[in-house]
DNA sequence: ATTATAAGCGAACAGGTGTTCGATGTCAAG
DNA sequence: CTTGACATCGAACACCTGTTCGCTTATAAT
């Protein structure tokens, strides 16, 4: 088969097959290719189609309206279709099987408080965003965002510098959850909340390590812990 | 519009159309509808689809050949519909968007080895899989399995009680990998690898930690450390 | 300059395909 | 029994659509 690449007018056509295709749900026919390419002759359009069936690009039935259908070559070349899979199984990834795209807002340090900004997180950078399985996740799956451990501060709660910790977006505790709280105005700690008579006892995630107790007032909490993801390699 | 069923013949039809569709990529002619259905004259063919049409199920363009088309009506009515979304969705979302089912092989104590038998984990319980996007993993997403540990044994990993290790099997290591040892023996630990003159030394996550330095005879390298991941909620 | 190949063209044609017509049959309602 | 609505039928027709023909032009190879 020649490896002359196709010519501008046979990759308008096929170009053209796949746009009308996509709008009409059927091929177009032989007339309709010629309008849309400039070709005024159904017999130049009929030489066009039937070289780009000898090179692999086409599947033709004779004496059949509307009798074309493409090849994977065809496919290939237009490169369009890989977008489009692609499109469709985003859409589809994330409606039916449950990949969730957290949205990585920044980091997380001891020294500071985690702002995550108001509203929806509609506006975060898409390439910026954390896919997890929504298997691994229970219960809700809205108001989730990630932020990324920078520095060593969080290792009584076993996450170290360069993990992912996916929250939710939650100013309450209950007894057991795990929660990022900014304590006493100076730190971020991520630890388990409990209620303990008048006071707060804050457990580390590292059972080696007391726990800590705090005043209501001097704890603020700013979301809960879902999960934790580390890459190691 | 009539509340009336559709007769049995108009039944017949939306699914011959749907089922030519499917092979063909184009919709049927009116003879190949009738002789499909057991129609022997193209008006009849044309009445009934006249009726589907004025029912809501089809759209037709005059005086085109295959000018025919589906509404939302036809495809919520043929049901198959629904079902094939849901079969592309898995497929596409298995091998597009990387949702990589990892199988779960049991647990991880520190006194036992890593068994994780032999072949390629294809008679693995389905429902025993981690689900995890292929975006968060690096290189060959192959020979992967996951681990639950089981005790506090890994804390110097970082690694807590319940936590999912996802590996991948490998016997040798690169300077700076997380490696699952087993160790003299009696032990199995998760650290960092590096070659340091005649021995090894396994460097703890926690960076607060000492190095143990080792003979090479004294460590068999079970597999890779890739992800860990820890769910909180 | 010549020749071979590729590409383009309008026209005619073959046959594929949708539409219309007049007739007949079936069934429910009155 | 009669009537009206619905469904079926073969045939004829209109027109859509693909194929072939003979010719011309452009381009590449010799």
């Amino acid at each position: 088969m020649s490896k002359k690449p196709l010519s501008k007018r046979q990759q308008n056509i096929l170009r053209f097959i796949y746009e009308y295709r996509e709008e009409h749900d059927r091929p177009p026919t032989i007339r309709e290719i010629g309008g849309a390419v400039g070709i005024s002759s159904t017999s130049v359009v009929n030489y066009n189609l039937t070289r780009l069936e000898e090179r692999g690009y086409l599947n033709r039935e004779a004496e059949v309206s509307r009798g074309i259908s493409f090849t994977d070559k065809a496919t290939d070349f237009l490169g369009v279709v890989a977008e489009k899979v692609n499109q469709v199984a985003t859409a589809v990834a994330d409606s039916v099987t449950g990949l969730i795209k957290v949205p990585l807002l920044g980091d997380i340090v001891a020294g500071e408080p985690i702002e995550v900004g108001s509203g929806d997180f509609a506006v975060y950078d898409e390439d910026d965003a954390i896919e997890v399985s929504s298997a691994m996740l229970k219960g809700r799956v809205d108001d989730l965002f990630a932020l990324r451990v920078n520095g060593e501060s969080m290792i009584d709660a076993m996450v170290n510098d360069g993990d992912i910790v996916i929250m939710r977006k939650q100013e309450t505790a209950n007894n057991g959850d795990m929660v990022a709280v900014w304590l006493a105005g100076d730190t971020t700690t991520l630890k388990y909340f409990y209620y303990d008579g008048d006071r707060i006892r804050l457990q580390p995630a590292n059972p080696t390590m007391k726990p800590i107790y705090v005043e209501p007032e001097d704890v603020r909490v700013q979301g809960k812990v879902m999960m934790v993801l580390r890459q190691t390699a």
